[in-house]
DNA sequence: AAAATACACAACCGCATTATA
DNA sequence: TTATAATGCGGTTGTGTATTT
């Protein structure tokens, strides 16, 4: 049983506002405010939308006086010091940057902080040819894994911590620089992840514990083909879609799914391309 | 020059919280 | 007091644009 729509719909425009959208919302809001209750407001207005999608607009693009882009370096480093305090609470942080809302805070985060402050937070880890041990403490692990919402393995921030900073564009330019694993390995691998994401007993730092056979970097690894290959999507994206339900299901059930000749753009001449021709066999006869 | 990929941000979804009857 | 509806919120996804191949 779901939960009851707010509204129906199929009768309800989704999508991109139109200008004419817009002005229709914002010339109704001007005059008239909101009466205290958005989900009537469609009627009011004339507009098929959703009461909600009307509210988010107002509120994240109509309403007078707000600031998109731009973020300045002050802007930046109140929000990095405020997600160290506090976490993801982008309306509070937001509160305390003036003509800002939550959801650009929170964009702006996705794309462009969040990459900065991992860099910060995992300094050690970033020049991991990469070696997954020692001097790491269980505070950095517990970090590094952990589960999503959905319950499943996070790996996001495990890709996120071996980025580089100052390298905006991971492609197949540069793959090499990441360790590609053996077949054995992300077989090893995988089926080892797959028991630990049944165990819901464990937290996150037992489940590093169990993990502590795998090479970190066979993981990162193994992840990154899969991913990139998979979807096509770009990495930085993908480091936080990864842990998604859907995409990661798609995974999960499809393994890598290369088709002939698309790779996802590797290059025929790297040391990638035939690991990743063998492993797509692989999958192949595993489905088979 | 076209296609693929990377990036940015707008918008949606559903749960949590708050308001209302 | 409580059931229900509205709103707030954060995670997630869709989509347009820029850049690279």
């Amino acid at each position: 049983m779901g939960r009851a729509p707010c509204c129906d719909k199929t009768k309800v425009k989704r999508g991109p506002w139109s200008p004419e959208e817009d002005n229709i919302l914002k010339n109704y809001l001007e005059k008239n405010g909101t009466g205290g209750n958005w989900i009537s407001l469609p009627q009011k207005t004339g507009l098929r939308r959703c009461g909600k999608s009307c509210r988010l607009r107002w509120l994240n693009y109509l309403r007078p006086d707000i600031k998109h882009g731009g973020f300045t370096e002050e802007e930046d480093n109140i929000i990095l010091t405020l997600y160290r305090q506090i976490g993801s609470r982008w309306s509070v942080i937001a509160a305390n940057l003036p003509r800002r809302t939550d959801n650009d805070v929170k964009n702006h985060w996705n794309t462009k902080l969040k990459k900065k402050h991992l860099a910060a937070q995992n300094n050690n880890f970033l020049d991991i040819g990469y070696n997954f041990t020692n001097n790491i403490n269980s505070s950095d692990l517990n970090h590094n894994y952990s589960r999503n919402y959905h319950g499943k393995l996070d790996y996001s921030n495990t890709f996120t911590s071996h980025m580089d900073p100052n390298v905006t564009n991971y492609s197949s330019k540069n793959c090499d620089q990441f360790p590609l694993p053996t077949l054995m390995e992300i077989q090893e691998n995988d089926a080892t992840i797959q028991s630990v994401q049944e165990d819901s007993s464990l937290d996150s730092c037992q489940i590093l514990q169990k993990c502590v056979t795998f090479e970190e970097t066979n993981m990162c690894a193994s992840m990154f083909l899969k991913s990139t290959n998979n979807i096509g999507g770009n990495y930085m994206d993908l480091s936080s879609r990864i842990s998604s339900s859907s995409y990661y299901d798609d995974i999960l059930e499809n393994g890598f799914g290369f088709q002939e000749n698309d790779i996802g753009g590797v290059d025929p001449n790297s040391s990638y391309y035939n690991n990743i021709l063998e492993i797509d066999q692989l999958f192949k006869e595993f489905e088979n």
